[in-house]
DNA sequence: TGTACATCAGTGAACGCGCGTTCACTGATGTAC
DNA sequence: TGTACATCAGTGAACGCGCGTTCACTGATGTAC
């Protein structure tokens, strides 16, 4: 193959991130390995190394990839539920609740089991840890806020990942859709709340 | 060592799953080997396979043991609420959520990743499901239900469970304590409606 | 600008490791007479 | 009840596999003059 150009090898070490952001997500990190990566990019194992110190190091970079463009997704989303005068946190809870591609699945859940503390995964904790608490800050960000309490918003967000785990481990059996209905629900009573106001 | 009494074998066997329901509530099935669990029981390996056809099968019935303890478990604490008089899902919940020894980790969460569909394991998947929807039918069973509408409880029980996966990937940081403590309010709150009632 | 040489991105095979599982073997247990 | 033999729970080593990582090698790229 022979050595490629400065340009060239900063785009493959872009490619081998996204490729890894899309694969860690759909499938989780413990689910996808650095050959399956590589391969995705049509390039061979050995050349990884060149670009991160470890798969570890990969999947923190990957993990705030992911982050990002989650975060990105709900920016738009309430961009444009603003622009409907719609309440924004009551437009994205349905948003999520139904959303079961895994490609777009929430890095809350994709990532939770690997960011667990006792493992080695300092960085991916981080970067975690990092991401979560962005999403937080947006979601209650756009929380109606009557009186300063969020208390309602904060409650739907815990409900909102709460759920996706139901429905990953349990699938959607009759109790499941029941459940995603209540808290569609609730989420439709706060946008009411909201405009009370 | 030779062959051991049929009583003997039957006690080895319990034991296994015993040690193996232990660890993998832990630390999670894919995170503790056979040998782990045979070690744990003062055994070899080798013996393994006169009692499970395979790691999965183990799997199975330790998911479904955990799930049974689990399910024990909250009928001992709303018993015990109703003898203080006490709402019995306003009692469960901040135990729930202060909750943090791994022996003890909510087999909902636990072994959400493990039975992700996509994977082959069939039987995991429909322990999980089975035990799941036992707790959940437990927890609204005991919900106050004004007119029959327990939307706020399943709103709470869905935000129990996203509040760990928060909390276990995040850690416990400042919105992960707010997030709590309003997730406990709402508990608090649904029990003074239905004194109301 | 042209030439000689060092650099280093990517290749493909190999290494070491832990895993789930298998297997020949042992010898106390259970059974048939 | 006692004896001969088949059964089979548990041992400990081995197997095959996939994984993360390493390494000698190639040859186009980048650099020094």
């Amino acid at each position: 193959m022979g050595r490629v150009s400065r340009e060239q090898a900063d785009e493959n070490r872009a490619r081998i991130l996204a490729s890894a952001a899309r694969l860690f997500r759909a499938q989780g990190i413990d689910g996808v390995s650095v050959a399956d990566i590589m391969r995705d990019c049509g390039m061979t194992v050995g050349g990884f190394y060149r670009h991160f110190t470890s798969k570890e190091d990969l999947a923190a970079q990957a993990v705030s990839a992911v982050f990002a463009q989650a975060s990105a997704a709900w920016d738009k989303a309430f961009e444009a539920a603003g622009k409907r005068n719609e309440n924004a946190v009551a437009a994205l809870v349905p948003r999520y609740l139904g959303n079961r591609r895994a490609a777009h699945r929430c890095p809350l859940l994709a990532f939770a089991p690997h960011a667990d503390g006792d493992e080695t995964a300092a960085a991916v904790a981080q970067a975690y840890a990092a991401g979560a608490g962005r999403l937080y800050e947006q979601f209650i960000g756009q929380a109606p806020g009557a009186q300063g309490d969020d208390t309602d918003a904060m409650v739907l967000f815990a409900a909102m990942i709460g759920y996706r785990v139901l429905e990953q481990g349990a699938g959607r059996t009759d109790w499941v859709r029941a459940l995603e209905a209540a808290i569609n629900q609730k989420s439709a009573a706060l946008d009411a709340a909201s405009t009370d106001a």
